[in-house]
DNA sequence: CCATCATGAGACTTAGTTGTTGCAAAATAG
DNA sequence: CTATTTTGCAACAACTAAGTCTCATGATGG
């Protein structure tokens, strides 16, 4: 599990969208969308397997996604998108840093497959991960302004807080999955969690 | 992440090592050791990428293992023992049961390449999760009493505190991993979250 | 020293996934 | 209706990993 990302974003994704439209445009979402969810649930899940649940021809795939790495891409990059839009909305009157916290906390319940495909395993997308801790440095912002508004303790480092939000968003969107945790409460579940996890002692 | 598992353990295991004597007993081991180390961080590393780890050719680790599931399996048991037995150490003496669960807390930290091969993904062992639905009922008694005790909150339900227990284990042993957390202060760190997490409100 | 055990090396088969191609059928737009 | 786009199907080669087998070498114990 690595550092969190894109919390407020405005990703340049038009060029791989933009340029498709109609027919194309439904079908590679639902390709995508297809990636995303299974591969949330099964990252060995083979492109043909992704192709039947899109309810598209292997062949079809293939025309859209050159080889693998281009579909995991995309579907990072769709993840990514679906998270940053949930957090961008989320954090939207938020009258503190604590509160925005929450709200993000409570966006990544909500798209929890997302969340789930981007951080299950960060080795996923080949890289050196650097995209991730340059998109967190946002978090790290909210976190030490939360920090300095008295409301969270962060003497344990801001990156212990980030992982402790990602954690447990982590766990209450797979406890949603396995049915043990009502998706109506998960998000006042896990913000509970979290905020008197790392609060201040006379919080 | 499925609930957790063995607390307190005697898994009968004897049959699969007390057989071996001497050399093949060690060349067991360092083929174990090396999967669950390896897996954890890699689960699609290849069994001539395990084989290798341990510094044993692939035949040789075919001689023990005839196939990848057995080895899986293999790796598995000893993960749960290693946790079982450090679970088993941390709770003695303790003097409630919110100490036991801390105590356990700082145990899956401790063992945690072990913990995360377990319960990255539940789904590698093949089966329904039946046996950890079963060993998981000891640590639900734990937080029962830790709840009865009123050291915690259980209104979200015991499966959650467990969930969160495991998650903020995890979190905080892939930061010793990343160099987040000093291994020192990772246990106070994550019992505190913890506790407080799913402390009472009056705490 | 000798017999046995454990290992390493290599060749081999099998199976599954990936990526490519050609062609026909279906859907769509005009 | 017709032309174009989009798709499905099937066959194919390339590659990787898994699993099996044989033989030679090294270590171990009596």
């Amino acid at each position: 599990m690595v550092a969190f990302a894109i919390v407020t974003s405005g990703i340049g994704q038009a060029a791989a969208t933009g340029s498709l439209s109609g027919v194309r445009e439904r079908t590679r979402r639902a390709i995508v969308d297809t990636a995303v969810a299974l591969w949330s649930r099964d990252w060995n899940a083979s492109l043909g397997e992704v192709a039947t649940g899109a309810q598209v021809s292997r062949s079809t795939l293939h025309r859209y996604f050159p080889d693998r790495q281009s579909l995991v891409l995309a579907a990072r990059d769709h993840a990514l998108l679906v998270l940053g839009e949930a957090a961008g909305a989320a954090v939207q009157g938020c009258a503190s840093a604590a509160e925005e916290l929450a709200a993000l906390l409570r966006a990544i319940v909500d798209v929890g497959d997302a969340v789930i495909y981007l951080y299950a395993d960060p080795a996923r997308f080949g890289g050196s991960g650097a995209d991730d801790q340059d998109d967190s440095a946002e978090l790290r912002e909210v976190v030490v302004r939360a920090a300095e508004e008295g409301a969270i303790d962060a003497s344990a480092g801001p990156d212990w807080v980030i992982a402790a939000l990602y954690s447990i968003g982590y766990a209450a969107a797979e406890a949603i999955n396995h049915g043990t945790l009502p998706r109506s409460r998960a998000g006042d579940v896990a913000v509970r969690t979290f905020l008197r996890g790392v609060g201040r002692d006379d919080g």
